[in-house]
DNA sequence: CTATTACTCGAACGAGCGTTCGATCGTCGC
DNA sequence: GCGACGATCGAACGCTCGTTCGAGTAATAG
C-alpha cells in the first residue's frame, strides 16, 4: 500500500469507458488521476507550503485521511504531479522530434512542443516552475534528471544553432539556452491562452525572435562598447 | 509605532560610521536594515511561507517579540524587502538611463543595470521574483506599480527597438518584452555570479542574443513553415 | 457463510505557526 | 530624582498544519 504509489500506469487516458460494468465509479488510477488534478489546481492557486491538505482533500471531495491512501506524504503528492508532468513533457518532445534533423526545425518543435504543452497543462507546468527547489533528498534527485535530459535535449539544439553561424560571436551554449527556458519558463508569470494570441503564434513569435533577435536579420551591428 | 514602518529613510548606506559616539549602537534603521537583510535571506533559502518568524529572528539575533517592533506582522516584512528593491532597482535604472537616447544603448543600460543589481543583491531579487504573488491587496498593489513602471520603462525601450527595424516582421513589443524579462529574471535559478562568468560578461552576452538572436545578424532566414 | 481485502472516514495527536501580553531595563527631559 | 518612553524579551494563546489511528462499509475469494 505503499510502494503502488507511482509504479502504476502513467499516462491514462483519463477516459473512463472501460468495458467492465461499474462495479466500483472508478479505477484506483482514475480516482488517484483526479485528485492530483485537483491538488495541482490548488497548488498552482496558492503555493506548494500553503496549500494544506484540507483544503485539497475538501476540493477533491474525499476526507483528509482518505487522501492518505493515494500517497503517504504531502511531499509525496507534490512528487507525483511534476514527477508526471516532467515525463510527459519530456517524452512529447521526444515523440516530436522523431525524425526531424534541420536543427532550426528541431528549435520550432521545441518550442511549440514546450508552449502546446503549457497551454494544455497550464496548472501542472506552474507547479514545476514555481516548485523547482521544494523536494529534497531522493524525490528532487529523480526529477531534477529528467529536468537535464529536457535540457540536454535543447541545448544540444541551440549548439548546433550556434554551430551553424559561423561567425565569430561568442555566444555560450549554456547561457543562450538558459535564457530560451527563462522565456518559456516565465510563461505562466503572464500569458493566457484564452485572452492573449494563440499558442502557435506566441511559438512562431518566440522562435523568431531567439533566432534573429528584436534587432531583426541583416540589421547593422553596432560594436559592443 | 506603526505607521513610521516604511516612511524612513531608503537607500541606506548600511554602513554605522556616524560621527555620534556609540550612545546606542546603531539606529532604527539600521537596526531594522539589518532584520530585513536577514529575513531577505533566509526567505530566500526557503520561501516565505515555510521560513518562519521564530527562524528569522533567531537569524537576526533577536527575540521573536522583538521583530515586532519593527514591522507589525510577517505579511508586511515581505512588503518592505519587495517594496525597497524594486525601488532601487527602478531608481537605479531611472539613475543610468540618464542622458541615454540610443535605444540600443538604452537597452544595453537596462540589462547591464539589471544583472549588476541581481549580483549585487541576489536574495532580494529572488524573493522579489519568486514571492511575486504573495502579497495580496493594497500591499500587492503598490508593489505592482513600481514593477509595472519598470515593465513600462523597458517596454518603450524594446518598442523603439523595434520601430528602428522597419522590415515586415510583426513582433509584438509586449511579448518581445515579456520574453527579456524571462530570460532576466530566471536568473536566479542558474546564474551565480561567483561561479559563472562576470555580470558584465553575461549582460552583454543577452543583450546581443535579444537583439540579433542565436542565428547571427545576417543569417539567412528560412520561411514560417 | 466466513475471512479477507480495498477503501473511506471522523476524531484526535503533537508540533509549529503568527501574534500578543506584561514585565523589565536603560536613557533622556524636566 | 522621576515619570515617560523606546526597546527587548519570556511566556503564552489560539489556531492550523501533516499525519495517524481505529472503526466502519462494501465487495471479493475460498
Amino acid at each position: 500500500m505503499i510502494s503502488h504509489t507511482y509504479e502504476r500506469t502513467f499516462d491514462t487516458d483519463s477516459d473512463g469507458t472501460a468495458d467492465e460494468p461499474q462495479t466500483t465509479p472508478a479505477t484506483f488510477d482514475q480516482r488517484l488521476n483526479r485528485i492530483l488534478s485537483v491538488a495541482t489546481a490548488v497548488i498552482a492557486r496558492e503555493g506548494y507550503h500553503k496549500a494544506s491538505m484540507r483544503t485539497v482533500a475538501k476540493a477533491a471531495g474525499v476526507s483528509l485521511a482518505g487522501m492518505y491512501h493515494y500517497f503517504d506524504s504531502k511531499e509525496r503528492m507534490l512528487f507525483l504531479i511534476q514527477f508526471r508532468t516532467f515525463n510527459s513533457l519530456l517524452n512529447g518532445l521526444k515523440e516530436k522530434l522523431h525524425g526531424v534533423d534541420d536543427p532550426l526545425e528541431q528549435l520550432r518543435v521545441m518550442v511549440r512542443s514546450h508552449i502546446g504543452y503549457f497551454a494544455a497543462n497550464m496548472d501542472a507546468l506552474q507547479v514545476c516552475s514555481h516548485e523547482l527547489d521544494t523536494l529534497k533528498g531522493e524525490a528532487y534527485e529523480e526529477t531534477r534528471r529528467i529536468r537535464h535530459e529536457y535540457y540536454e535535449l535543447t541545448r544540444t539544439i541551440v549548439r548546433r544553432l550556434l554551430e551553424a553561424q559561423s561567425e565569430g560571436r561568442a555566444l555560450d551554449q549554456h547561457i543562450a539556452t538558459m535564457c530560451l527556458f527563462g522565456t518559456l519558463n516565465w510563461l505562466y508569470r503572464w500569458y493566457d491562452p484564452k485572452k492573449d494570441r494563440s499558442p502557435a503564434a506566441l511559438a512562431n513569435h518566440i522562435v523568431e525572435q531567439f533566432l534573429y533577435g528584436v534587432a531583426g536579420p541583416g540589421a547593422k551591428r553596432k560594436q559592443t562598447a
